[in-house]
RNA sequence: CGCGGGGUAGAGCAGUCUGGAAGCUCGUCGGGCUCAUAACCCGGAGGUCGUAGGUUCAAAUCCUUCCCCCGCAA
């Protein structure tokens, strides 16, 4: 592991060789692997900053939206705007694709929430190494959802690492990182927002301290001190009254926007978009409604009240409990779920 | 042609099946009561019932067109 950091130096200086008689060009030459949004924002980055961003990989157009088109990920549309060339393989792992790689030769492959495993043969690739924008403190929430599951159990703070991809998920050597302060209303949106953008910002300070030479490489402790960040899906989304009012509030902070807590009543959906935790008990059955007032409505859980404060029932937009208890007047007693 | 809910006053809903004067709970404005109030009482303003066409003596309501919003599924 602390051969990586020697053989980058020893590249580094080679590049800043040849880079310094050239005048303004630009830095080094990047590839870019990402899909959704937060890759988005990553690749922005790299446009606005002095390297050239040579090609971009993403995953295939996906049939999405009520009417089932396909819709190209979001990466592909900024890529598209800023001419760069994309790629969309279905399984990167191919070897065509590592021939691609190979022809544009490039200095970096910077990845951020690409989809899929990418293969040794390509990690090797370029001069530097591939670089991984991943949004925890690693070697904290390895995984697909790392945003979400902060907040899901509580955590105070959280961050972005920069890292040398490595053949395991997220367990390559760290460059950088960067502490981000959960607070108290925070949601997945905008914390997403805000390592996106502290993600960015990172990224091209690291790229740049790499090229000189400066950028310091740390292994991962072998074991996640958290479970593996597993995936969302809908269902993650469902609450189960047992737990308490303040993991559930959680919950529904760590699922905004997506895919959204929800429970039942009488029979149909009912997300939550909004509660608090008024720290009070009614000994209630675990679900039922305790009580109604002007513009709340309080839930029994397993631990506390929650007091729910902005819903959305099925098929309607998402409304204050106010709005919501004039148009559908909830009756205490009812049980949720 | 994936399934389904919906578009009625600033907000949320009822009314549509069984055509026949535009309602409810709030908000808002004015007035009253009160030591006082988000409470209570009285009064007012605010809607071409998503769009376009059709049936009818009469359409929010029945038929057809299109637009838009949302939930599920992928």
């Amino acid at each position: 592991m602390t051969r990586a950091p020697l053989t980058m130096r020893k590249k580094t200086k080679r590049l800043l060789k040849n880079k310094t008689g050239t005048g303004d060009r630009t830095l080094a030459d990047v590839v870019f692997m990402g899909t959704p949004d937060f890759a988005e924002g990553i690749l922005q980055a790299l446009i606005d900053s002095e390297y050239k961003v040579t090609a971009v990989f993403t995953q295939p157009d996906r049939p999405k939206g009520r009417k089932g088109l396909l819709q190209a990920p979001p990466v592909k549309e900024l890529a598209l705007k800023h001419d760069i060339p994309v790629y969309q393989p279905e399984r990167i792992r191919r070897e065509e694709n590592a021939g691609i790689l190979r022809e544009l030769n490039p200095d970096y492959i910077v990845v951020a929430a690409f989809g899929q495993i990418i293969p040794k043969s390509i990690l090797e690739i370029p001069k530097y190494g591939c670089l991984n924008v991943h949004a925890s403190l690693l070697p904290r929430w390895r995984g697909a959802a790392p945003i979400q599951w902060s907040i899901l159990t509580g955590e105070k703070e959280t961050g972005v690492t920069i890292m040398q991809m490595a053949e395991g998920l997220d367990t390559g050597d760290i460059i950088d990182q960067v502490t981000v302060p959960i607070s108290e209303d925070e949601t997945g949106g905008s914390l997403f927002d805000k390592l996106m953008n502290a993600g960015a910002q990172q990224l091209i300070k690291t790229m740049d301290s790499i090229g000189r030479g400066e950028a310091v490489w740390t292994p991962q402790g072998e074991e996640s001190p958290t479970p593996y960040a597993k995936m969302l899906t809908r269902s993650t989304g469902q609450v189960n009254w047992t737990r308490s009012a303040v993991e559930i509030e959680r919950m529904i902070r760590a699922l905004d926007p997506w895919p959204g807590t929800y429970t039942y009543l009488d029979q149909r959906m009912l997300k939550l978009w909004k509660a608090s935790v008024p720290g009070i008990s009614a000994g209630a059955g675990c679900g039922t409604i305790v009580s109604v007032s002007k513009d709340a409505i309080d839930v029994q859980t397993g631990d506390g009240i929650l007091r729910l404060l902005e819903v959305q029932p099925e098929g309607k937009k998402r409304m204050k409990s106010d709005a919501y208890i004039r148009g559908y007047h909830p009756e205490e007693g009812t049980i949720l779920g």
